[in-house]
DNA sequence: GATATACCTTCCAGTCGCCGGAATGTCAAA
DNA sequence: TTTGACATTCCGGCGACTGGAAGGTATATC
């Protein structure tokens, strides 16, 4: 199987699977007279786990740890979870700041509203708002 | 004034503040006999907005326009607005996104703890919960 | 005078997960 | 024979820095 057939049984560009190759996620395969990339069956399942994991903001460090358990036959399954319960967390703790952010802007956004837009550096300028931030955080 | 003190006044690491000046984003300061950088008191409003700007999440690029309407004497202010408002719906859009990848991350580890983990590749192992999706998504 | 320290300078490389493009090679069909 | 669709490697860029090397400078202390 050439690399563009992979590509699509896989749905990832081809650009993405010799990346991975580069970076140890993927045995090099094997190559045909001609220096193409020839690869067997069980690529397939390889990079599905990786785009899964992928889909799931799993980093390809991360990834690449689950992959390095099973090419030891032993269970990754246990890693996997933690990784899952860990990320939940991060993207929670993300949430929050990004929540909070929004908050933030709305507020701003509104507050400007109520200022003349023609100021270029007056004390009711929306820079001045923006600057002032940066001394209280 | 030195750079270290300016980092002090703005709270902005000297790295930052020399990689700001490099993407012209700040003018390049004078310079004293030595070859170091000599700011002026100007320096420091500019970079505390940079600094609040980024607070807000707004990109460097972003700033550079706010920054250049200043330079040019024409009122940023309609400009922030719009940026701040663009930015706090793409941030809206963004926690959508991570609530919907949150919760499929606590599901997919809810479903994973009732398999067995020691499961090298067979159907229950966690990582066939993984590989799936990408052949659904 | 020697040394320690705390600054400063420039430049290069790395982060993360790719993507775009150049230059080149290979193969099958019209 | 020429076109088109594949393939290869290598280089550079994205964003917003950060770390570190290798070196220069200014001040204080011994």
């Amino acid at each position: 199987m050439q690399i563009k057939a992979l590509s699509q049984r896989t749905n990832l560009p081809a650009k993405t699977i010799r990346y991975y190759e580069e970076i140890g996620l993927l045995p090099p395969p094997k190559r045909l007279p001609n220096g193409y990339r020839d690869y067997e069956e069980t690529a397939v399942p390889r990079i599905k786990l990786v785009a899964g994991a992928r889909t799931l903001a799993l980093s390809l460090d991360d990834i690449g740890e689950i992959l390095a358990l099973r090419d030891r036959r032993e269970a990754p399954c246990r890693t996997l979870l933690d990784l899952l319960a860990a990320k939940a967390d991060e993207i929670q703790r993300r949430i929050a700041e990004l929540q909070q952010l929004e908050v933030e802007l709305r507020e701003l956004h509104a507050l400007g509203l109520t200022f003349p837009t023609d100021d270029v550096d007056g004390k009711h300028c929306v820079c001045h708002l923006v600057s002032e931030r940066s001394a209280t955080k």
